[in-house]
DNA sequence: CGGTTCACTTAGCATATAATAG
DNA sequence: CTATTATATGCTAAGTGAACCG
């Protein structure tokens, strides 16, 4: 038995798509290493040994319903340490010798980034730099640039050496409602005091999503709102507010609306000039100078109070996120730079000079009192290092995996039961895509990973069949139906033994750190986390291998896609179906019928004029298997569609052409005008109804040869099939999410060889800012990398 | 150790912007 | 050219995992 092939079920419609995947595990490959250690004993094997004796009868595994009908192999097996060196990634080509100096366009830059998109095109594209070399990137540098991944010294724990910036951005302090637009309590206005207005403005934000409908949501919000209100001094009407179901914030959510209504009626040239100033008040935060070079900041604004938004049953949604002021704010910088200004009347929290990280600012946040960053945006050169050095681990992880694999499935025949949960658990991260699954606590989502699966969410149905079905990160589901060896199914009903029930651990001698450790003994570095990296990758390169290099750019990169879509469905990546997706589909649908239609009433004039036209055409597959012939019923009912649309066109028109010419000061088109058009439209109409009653189509001038209709036909034959596919490929794609594996899991650089060896623009596969983050592969590999 | 704290990556949704159909 | 739809980006929540601490 080599590979063993996992089919996931079908049949819930639901959410089909996520179980639809087949892949193949390799866990059989002989080992290139023999001579593998049989000794396991890091300290938390050995301290189970220490429990063995005392408490015996509950770590060791029952063997007699657990191991019948498998080979019995009772050496306790595990890996050997493998040390690998830690040898400079990259080979470094050249270094530039001396150091890059800082980047001093910051000044100019704005006004470039702004108009960027336009020039940019009319600059001469590939320009050369000092050492005469082609920069062969789209956006021009004038300087040259600091290639980090060229470069060799990077030792790890210190990050910088000299840090400067000019702290963060903090929102607009809060602009009072005006006087007239107030919330209503039982029929009454309400003179709330800012602060407590602004609590309410949060809510009336809200009004409209999900979250409104939320009972939890409505009483955390509630309860923060009368808790400012009190600290406020209450309401300065006299107004008392006691009952949630009294308030009445209309009035302030159709304010917002018009606002926001008012902004989008700007001109173009309003929003552009507004857009520019905007630009340039963010201009000073938006760069950090690192060891004298330039680098763009990533979330330099603060975050601006609001109602805390948690995803899934979060106990805590709703409540009130609170504006963090300069006091709370934690400046790191190097000890000669200077401190940046502070806004009027306050001052900074703290200032640090710690070089053994990377963030620039922080602040405690009052939700669950963790904290909050300031870093580098995902084009640094701290964000790429740790990118590659994420990826490279995980190609290390090839050397191992077979080890791995035969371990955890020895294992699974362990004689502790903390060696088979270790094993099992391997085996779902490794198989499944699980993520780790840490400790959760009371006030946040219940949601669960691989180590803290309970009892209830996974259902076993012999002989071999188990349904995952939680909860994951972001309170994403996680359903499967799936066939897994013997062994498995066999271990996890011993987790499930009574006196296990709904609410108990699965793994209960587990956590992630026990996991970690473990797996330290195989590759230092190696977590949990890799698994889903590395087995993201291979898949990709998997299936990247199968893509033929032929046909259009188009169809790669379908394929592309395809692949990817692979990806996200192993690992679970969902996105919400838009509330529209259903009736975009079924207009989209609606639209390739009708065009099927056109081509079926061309084909019949074609007859009428040539009884063997058919026959004759080049077209004929097309002709005869794919029109389908249209009842009455249906053509009327295609009719009615265009007969509809077309009137609705004439009526919108009429209007738009009127409003123009009032505002030109013109004459306005008459009553007669809007009768003449939709005259036009009643004789089409009148027209059809002629075609349906005699079965006849009549022919016009325009198409009056079987040429003319041919070249037609050829036109919708192409709408249809492209039409076709770009339905298909959406449906596929509406519960998929693909950025979040091409983000974060599939190494850049495979995208990077495919375009290469493809002979396709990696604009097609990589926006600007994906390009910006994966400079470092798509400069530094050829075309025979391999992830 | 075992829990907590800190720092970092990963995640989906909302909104802004661009592309495309009509 | 406009309205609609698709895509890109911004935002911040929600994970992981190592270091720290008593």
């Amino acid at each position: 038995m080599g590979k063993r092939k996992i089919v996931l079920s079908e049949s819930d419609s639901e959410t089909d798509l996520f179980r639809k995947d087949t892949r193949d595990y390799d866990l059989d490959t002989p080992l290139s290493k023999s001579g593998d250690l049989d000794i396991p004993l890091s300290k938390t094997v050995t301290l189970s040994h220490k429990k063995l004796k005392t408490v015996k009868n509950e770590d060791e595994v029952d063997e007699e319903t657990s191991l019948s009908g498998f080979t019995s192999n009772t050496s306790v097996s595990s890996s050997p340490v493998k040390r690998i060196k830690k040898e400079s990634k990259s080979k470094s080509k050249t270094k530039t010798g001396t150091e890059p100096k800082f980047n001093t366009k910051a000044k100019t830059s704005l006004k470039k980034e702004v108009t960027e998109s336009k020039l940019i095109k009319e600059e001469t594209p590939g320009e050369q730099n000092a050492e005469g070399e082609v920069e062969e990137d789209e956006e021009e540098e004038e300087e040259e640039e600091y290639k980090w991944w060229e470069d060799n010294e990077n030792d790890g724990s210190v990050q910088w050496t000299t840090f400067r910036h000019n702290g963060v951005l903090f929102p607009p302090v809060y602009v009072p409602l005006p006087s007239h637009i107030k919330l209503y309590y039982d029929g009454n206005p309400v003179d709330l005091p800012p602060a407590a207005e602004e609590v309410a403005g949060f809510y009336a934000g809200v009004i409209g999503t999900d979250h409104e409908q939320n009972p939890i949501f409505r009483k955390n919000f509630f309860t923060d709102f009368k808790k400012v209100l009190q600290e406020n001094g209450g309401t300065l009407n006299g107004v008392s507010i006691e009952n949630f179901s009294k308030c009445d914030f209309s009035r302030i959510v159709d304010y917002l609306q018009q606002q926001k209504e008012i902004k989008k009626q700007l001109s173009a040239q309003e929003k552009k000039q507004l857009r520019i100033e905007k630009e340039e008040f963010e201009e000073p935060y938006k760069f950090c100078e690192v060891n004298g070079r330039r680098e763009q900041v990533g979330n330099f604004r603060v975050e601006p109070p609001d109602l805390f938004r948690g995803r899934g049953a979060h106990p805590k949604t709703g409540k009130l996120k609170r504006r963090i002021y300069p006091e709370d704010i934690v400046l790191n910088l190097d000890k000669d730079a200077p401190i940046p200004p502070v806004p009027e009347g306050h001052h900074w929290g703290e200032i640090k000079h710690d070089n053994t990280v990377q963030w620039l600012a922080m602040w405690r946040e009052n939700i669950s009192n963790s904290f909050k960053y300031v870093r580098l945006a995902a084009n640094s050169s701290f964000k790429g290092q740790s990118d590659l050095k994420k990826f490279e681990k995980a190609r290390e992880l090839k050397k191992h995996i077979n080890t791995i694999r035969r371990d955890y499935k020895k294992n699974m025949k362990n004689k502790l039961m903390v060696e088979r949960q270790k094993a099992v658990a391997i085996y779902l991260i490794d198989v499944f895509a699980l993520r780790a699954g840490g400790e959760k606590s009371d006030d946040e989502a219940d949601t669960v990973g691989c180590c803290s699966l309970r009892y209830e969410h996974v259902t076993l149905k012999p002989p071999q069949t188990v349904i995952f079905d939680f909860l994951g990160k972001d309170s994403i589901r996680f359903y499967q139906e799936v066939e897994v060896e013997k062994q498995v199914f066999k271990n996890l009903a011993i987790f499930k033994r009574l006196p296990k029930k709904p609410g108990d651990q699965l793994f209960d001698r587990l956590d992630p750190s026990i996991l970690n450790k473990f797996l330290q003994n195989y590759m230092p570095g190696l977590t949990a986390k890799v698994f889903r990296t590395y087995n993201a990758s291979k898949t990709m390169q998997d299936q990247l291998d199968l893509i033929p290099n032929k046909g259009s750019v188009a169809e790669k990169l379908l394929k592309y896609n395809a692949a990817n879509r692979t990806v996200a469905i192993l690992c679970n990546h969902q996105r919400t179906i838009s509330k529209t997706h259903k009736q975009t589909i079924e207009k989209a649908s609606d639209r390739i019928r009708e065009l099927e239609w056109q081509a079926w009433r061309l084909k019949k004039a074609m007859v009428q004029i040539d009884a063997d036209a058919v026959n004759k055409s080049k077209n004929k597959k097309f002709l005869t298997k794919v029109i389908k012939t249209f009842t009455k019923t249906e053509q009327k009912k295609i009719h009615k569609l265009i007969i509809d649309r077309e009137n609705d066109r004439v009526q919108k028109r009429y209007i738009r052409e009127n409003d123009a010419k009032k505002f030109e000061n013109e004459e306005e088109l008459g009553e007669s005008v809007l009768k003449e058009w939709l005259q036009k439209v009643e004789e089409k109409k009148i027209e059809y109804n002629k075609e349906v009653e005699s079965d006849e189509i009549e022919i016009t001038t325009k198409i009056n040869t079987v040429e003319k209709i041919e070249k037609q036909l050829e036109k919708l034959k192409l709408r249809i099939e492209t039409s076709s596919i770009q339905l298909k490929d959406r449906e596929e794609n509406s519960q998929v999410s693909l950025g979040t594996s091409k983000i974060n899991y599939i190494d850049p650089r495979l995208s990077v060889v495919f375009c290469k060896k493809y002979d396709i623009p990696i604009e097609k596969i990589f926006t600007k800012t994906l390009r910006e983050k994966f400079k470092w592969a798509i400069e530094s590999v050829d075309e025979n990398w391999r992830f």
